[in-house]
Parts: structure tokens; sequence; C-alpha cells
RNA sequence: GGCGCAUUCGUCUAGCGGCCCAGGACACCUCCCUCUCAAGGAGGAGAUCACCGGUUCGAAUCCGGUAUGCGCUACCA
């Protein structure tokens, strides 16, 4: 089997982008065939700069590996299609069409296109070419009176019949000839459109699997229709048309929808591998009940049957939820690294992260007055307190800020907590039993401060808050003897004393 | 306007004629655990399977129509 991902470097790839991506590797690794990527940069105005490395980047982030295609090369590079017309390819069989009369030229300006167009919409009428320079006589009319530009080449639709195909997805697709119009092939630039150069690669590619998007179910008949002019009948591909992605308003996903590339995604916390699994989910489901597959499960048990056929909203509760999931899932040592990225705010350590771009949402990081690098043996001894309570990698500086922070920062609502003589009393208690301990195992310090509670006559929950208050500056932190442990003896009691020095 | 596709809890989905007055997951609610927040555990609420008609002993599942939604309708992909 031979698949392929072929993008239009327009931008950073988006997720829904992205999740053709991954259904066609996952098909092409479950049978053991091949996966190729080919870019589709045959639009000179829309190619944005950047946007083939970030596509590369993309899917080297999310483990999909590709063996055709750029960078890698393969049997029949180039794999980027400027690069193939101007070897002439599409070219050729632009010419073999207007040969065999399949394509004629046409020397219509846009400016009557716009007509035509204009007049059939004020009519009701379905837009489409009116075929005029397929008759020879108004062709010939039409290129003398506009000698300066060069012609376009259209696909000669027939006119009668019909055009079906098999779509493994959702079976068969009929659809009347007449309602397709003469479109376009090679446009004025020498550059090829979609439709040439997707089915002339695709065969040239022996591609067997045409995996893409629902948005190209449509003109799907027009490539059958070239298929058939080529002479290439006996090697028509598999047409897999996968559900759209939705954003929350159900209409297509795009970049109106707030964080959508990939790119977005990696910079917000989300893992790699939660990335993947969700977007499986999206358009495929294996039973009534897995949820949680590694990429290796995903490939071991794709499958083209279960790819679903209505569009699914992209339901950013559920992926955060599994983005914890994974993150619980980490090793320790493992967590620390991820997280060492997102706590320095060194851009460069976020793998892909184009170099000098303005810090965004969730990106924070620790402030600029904690000194980096930070300290990797502290942080190893935090993470095991952050980690089930980490949705986003992101999320870890606030969470963490004050085990780091040299003069703490009260919120409001922590110290409001400790103004009261009654506070300050059980502070200043809990500050002189301190002085005397040495060991600041947090079993010592429970040992030593849950008997207190009562002896001052508190609720565990009150007085532990006023602590965590004092030592802490919030009002929520990880539990209360496991973080005094970590952040040791000498933290702990200076900052009581600081707590108290504040209110008192 | 034309053409195409789709329609099961708010969302992602299971279901391919009887096992379903519909199962799982996220989100939501309650309770348990508990020093806060999480995580975890146990429950709960939530879908007249878009609607109408037909086929059948029997339909979420098959057929037809309607409605709604979405997609496409460029010298963009």
């Amino acid at each position: 089997m031979r698949t392929r991902y072929a993008p239009s470097p327009t931008g950073e790839p988006h997720v829904g982008n992205i999740r053709t991506a991954l259904f066609a590797w996952l098909y092409a690794r479950h049978t053991g065939g091949v996966f190729i990527l080919r870019v589709e940069d045959t639009d000179l105005a829309r190619i944005a700069p950047g946007a083939l490395e970030a596509i590369q980047e993309s899917l080297r982030w999310l483990g999909l590996d590709w063996d055709e295609g750029p960078e890698v090369g393969g049997p029949h590079a180039p794999y980027i299609q400027s690069e193939r017309t101007r070897l002439g390819v599409y070219q050729e069989y632009s010419q073999r069409l207007l040969d065999s009369g399949w394509a004629y030229q046409c020397y219509c300006p846009p400016e009557r296109l716009d007509e035509v167009r204009r007049e059939q919409q004020r009519q009701k009428l379905p837009p489409m070419y009116d075929r005029h320079c397929r008759d020879p006589r108004q062709r010939e009319a039409m290129g003398q009176q506009h000698p300066g530009a060069g012609p376009v080449v259209r696909f000669a639709v027939p006119q009668e019949g019909h055009t079906a195909f098999t779509d493994l997805v959702r079976d068969e697709i009929t659809v009347a000839n007449a309602t397709l119009d003469d479109f376009v092939l090679l446009k004025s630039d020498g550059f090829p459109t979609y439709h040439l150069s997707n089915v002339v690669d695709d065969r040239l590619m022996e591609i067997t699997h045409v995996i893409r998007g629902d948005e190209w179910l449509p003109s799907t008949p027009r490539h059958i229709l070239l298929y058939r002019a080529l002479g290439w009948d006996a090697h028509m591909p598999a047409f897999v048309h996968l559900p759209l992605i939705l954003g929350p308003d159900r209409a297509k996903l795009s970049k109106r929808h707030g964080a959508t590339s990939v790119t977005d995604y990696q910079r917000l916390g989300y893992l790699p591998e939660a990335l993947v699994n969700f977007l499986a989910l999206l358009g495929w489901s294996l039973d009534d009940k897995t949820e949680l597959m590694t990429r290796e499960d995903l490939v071991q048990h794709f499958s083209l049957e279960r790819i679903g056929k209505t569009a699914a909203v992209f339901n950013k509760d559920k992926l955060d939820w599994m983005n914890g999931v994974y993150i619980r899932g980490l090793g320790q040592e493992e967590l620390a690294e991820r997280l060492l990225p997102f706590l320095e705010r060194r851009p460069e350590l976020v793998e892909g992260r184009p170099k000098a771009e303005p810090a965004r949402q969730g990106e924070g990081g620790l402030p600029d007055t904690i000194a980096r690098p930070i300290d990797r043996g502290y942080l190893h001894a935090i993470v095991p307190l952050i980690q089930e309570r980490l949705k986003l990698l992101s999320e870890a500086p606030g969470l963490v800020d004050f085990f780091f922070q040299q003069e703490l920062t009260y919120e409001d609502k922590a110290l409001n907590a400790l103004k009261s003589p009654e506070a300050t009393r059980a502070l200043e208690a809990a500050l002189a039993r301190l002085e005397l301990q040495s060991d600041f195992s947090h079993e010592a310090l429970e040992a030593l401060l849950r008997p207190m509670a009562e002896e001052l006559g508190l609720k565990t929950g009150v007085f532990f808050g006023l602590l965590r208050a004092a030592v802490t500056g919030r009002t929520v932190s990880p539990p209360l003897f496991e973080t005094m442990a970590v952040l040791g003896r000498t933290r702990c009691l200076a900052r009581v004393k600081r707590a108290l020095g504040l209110v008192r």
C-alpha cells in the first residue's frame, strides 16, 4: 500500500489537516506500506515562507515519519510540485490531453469569467464556465482579441452521462457530468491546478489509497474523469474521504477557532502522544470502550472500515483530560525534562518552536527573577508533587513558582487569611516547634504538626491552611507536608518568620 | 441557486434486524477519600436513535420522502 499526505505550504499545519496525515500514515504503517510526503505548492500567491518547515516539524513532533518526500528523497523525486512543474511533468500530461481532444486552450480573460459568473448568479443558475472556448472558432477569435495573456488549459468534461466511483467510507457516489464544469488543468502561469497535479502525481507515485478530507469528495468525479482520459483506468486508486473536523460552532475547523495549528498545541503544553491518540479518535474508533491507545496500538489496530462518516466537533475538554492522563503516565525524570522548557521559558527547547516569537498564552515560564538554569535536582523533587495536578505542561510555572521564589509573593487571599490574632498565635506556636525540629521529612513534619492543631483548638484544615499560606503564599498548593519537606527547613523557617512580620 | 454528503446523550462515539425502553468516554451533579487543589473510587442526571411513511413477526439498524446541518461550487488547495 502506498499513501501520501499532500499538504499545501500555506501556513502552519492545522489539526484537521494533520489528522489526515495521521490516518494516511497509520494505514501505511498498519499495512507495512509506504507513506509519502508530497508538497503541493503550485499556487505561488499562497505559499508562505517557512510553511514547509513547519509542516515537517509538526509531522516529526507527532512521530509521523515519511518514507519518501522532501529531505529523504525516493524513487519518484522530486516530491515538491513546483520543482516538478519546472521539469515539465504536468505540461507533458496537459499536452497529452490536448492532443487527444480531452482538453482545450481557453483564452477567456478573468474579466469575462467574472462577468459570466455574475450573470449566472443573478439568474440563480449554477456558476460554471460557459465553455466558450471549447468551440475552436470562438477560441481562435478570443485568442486574437487577447493576444498577450497566455491561455489556460481546460478539461473537456463530457456533457452527457454520469460519473460514479466507490469511496471506501461512503460507498457508491454518482454525479451527473452535466453538473461539472470544464475546470482548469494548467494555469496561465504554466503551473498546474490541484486537479491535474494531484492526479498525475498520484499515478506517477503509484499511490494506492487516496486518503484526504471530505471537502474533496465533490471534486473526485473530476479526478476519475482525468484518470480515464489519461488511460489510467486500470490504476485507479481507492478513495477514502475522511469526515471533517468541526469547531464548536459546527463549521469546518479553521484559524478562526483559536488554537488550531499543531505548533500551537505544542506551545500550549500538549504531549504529542496525547494529540495523536485524540486525533485518531476523531473519525475513527476501535470499539465501544477503548480510548487510550499508544501509537503502536493504533498502528496495530487501525483500519479503514472503522472510519466514521459524520463530521466531528473538536472536543477540547476531552483532549485536556487525555493530556492529563498521559502526563500522569510519564516517568518522573521524563516529565521533568519535558517541563524544563516551559519553566525556563527557553523557546528553543520547545522542539520545533521557531526562534524569536513573542511568548503566547500559557508560555510565561517562571519569572525572570528566578535564576536560570533552574536546579534540576530540586525540580525532580517537586515533580511528584505536581504530576497529578497538571493537565498541560504550560501550567507548571503557575504551580511551582513559589518553590523557587527567593522573596515569596503572597496572594491576597493567603495574606488575608493570616491577618487575625488567632492566626498569628498559631503561626508563632508552629514556628517555635519548627525551630526545634531538625527532621524535615514529611512524615516527621506531620507527626509534629498534626497534634498541634488540637492543642491550639483549631481544625486541622484551618491550621494547615495557615501554614500553607505562610509557607507557599497560596491557599492552594500540593500537600502541605510534602511541600514543606521539598522546600526544606531553611526556607520554611524563613517564610514563616516573614509571614509573621507581614501581619504583625 | 446547483451538486454532494451527513443526521444516536451538550461533545466524541459503540451499535451493521431480535442481546438496546440504546453501551463507553469527556464535561456536569452527588457522595467517599482528604490539610487546600488535584488524582482516585462509588453513584446520578443526560438520547422519544432528526421527522414522516414503508418493508418485517420484530428497525437506531433496510427502503422512500421531508427537514436540518455541513461541504463543494476560483487560472486556491
